[in-house]
DNA sequence: CTATATCATAGAATAAAATTCATTTTTATT
DNA sequence: AATAAAAATGAATTTTATTCTATGATATAG
């Protein structure tokens, strides 16, 4: 007995998440053409997807740079608790400049992600925000230097 | 003498940065209710936006689960040419399932992230698609147990 | 200080798209 | 095959996007 997961999309849903994960802003009427539906029967299936959690939102990517977020980091950070560390994870996700927090296998316990202007901004962050969030033991930064490929696409299945 | 980045960006433009990346959907009405402007005028600002490469996309957010792409890691790998690494970059960034690709000041290179649908599948990628990159010398995959948080919102200066 | 160039906005008109809804068709289930 | 449930159609209506011209603001040079 194969249990699928529970959102039972079929082709044309997967179809809608494709074209619409590369362009959030697609017209009813294109998206329509595309699938060879028509516009309201779209609409309802775009709806239904969002009811579903299936499409989770809508964000318009913005050049870092653009806004002087030059500096991108990757924290990994050691926890006193190794399991019940979920406070320490909910204080790191409340600094808004924290794009990610993982719990990871292996020695360390998070991986954070961090988006700042440079350096001075990075280290008044180590020191003004981390340093308050409990239970750390240890913190190792690494910095990214260039960043090739940086996409939130995912593969979409083919059915 | 303060070198600003060539953006100019004034407290409107960013406002409408900090909108539309939550809300990549939201209508030129709302918009210009919102910014206490008229339609029009929010249209050309968008629109200029979009060809200074400030807004760089739309991308509507896929929950990866209803996807089918449960597994998330995190994986560092050093490469034989330190600086003249760029080709095992592209390389990396041309396996769709990879969705960034960085490279990275300390020991390691590269730092990349990938989503796939189990381990097995991982195991896959990495035998399949990571084995013919070239000049790869080690690999240290992390796996993510949990995702705490995961947003691609930026915090969008005040001016 | 004024002329001029540049840029942004307002507001109206038009075109396009979204949305609603009653009906029909398809699909799945018994 | 009969029934129920889900999805699609197509027309009507509402809302939004887009275009365009006139106006206003701002900056710069003379």
């Amino acid at each position: 007995m194969v249990i699928e997961n529970n959102f039972s999309l079929d082709h044309i849903d997967l179809a809608i998440l494709r074209l619409m994960q590369d362009n959030a802003r697609i017209s009813n009427v294109d998206l329509a053409k595309a699938l060879d539906l028509v516009p309201s029967a779209v609409l309802e299936r775009v709806k239904k997807l969002e009811k579903k959690n299936v499409i989770t939102g809508y964000n318009a990517k913005v050049n870092p740079v653009a806004v002087d977020l030059k500096l991108l980091a990757f924290i990994s950070m050691k926890s006193a608790q190794s399991f019940s560390c979920n406070d320490t994870a909910s204080e790191l996700a409340k600094i808004p400049d924290v794009q990610e927090v993982h719990v990871i296998a292996g020695d360390d316990c998070f991986l954070v992600k961090v988006r700042t202007t440079d350096s001075a901004s990075l280290m008044a962050l180590l020191r003004d925000e981390f340093s308050k969030v409990p239970n750390i033991l240890s913190v190792k930064t690494t910095i990214v230097l260039e960043t090739v490929k940086e996409q939130q696409q995912l593969v979409i299945p083919q059915k």
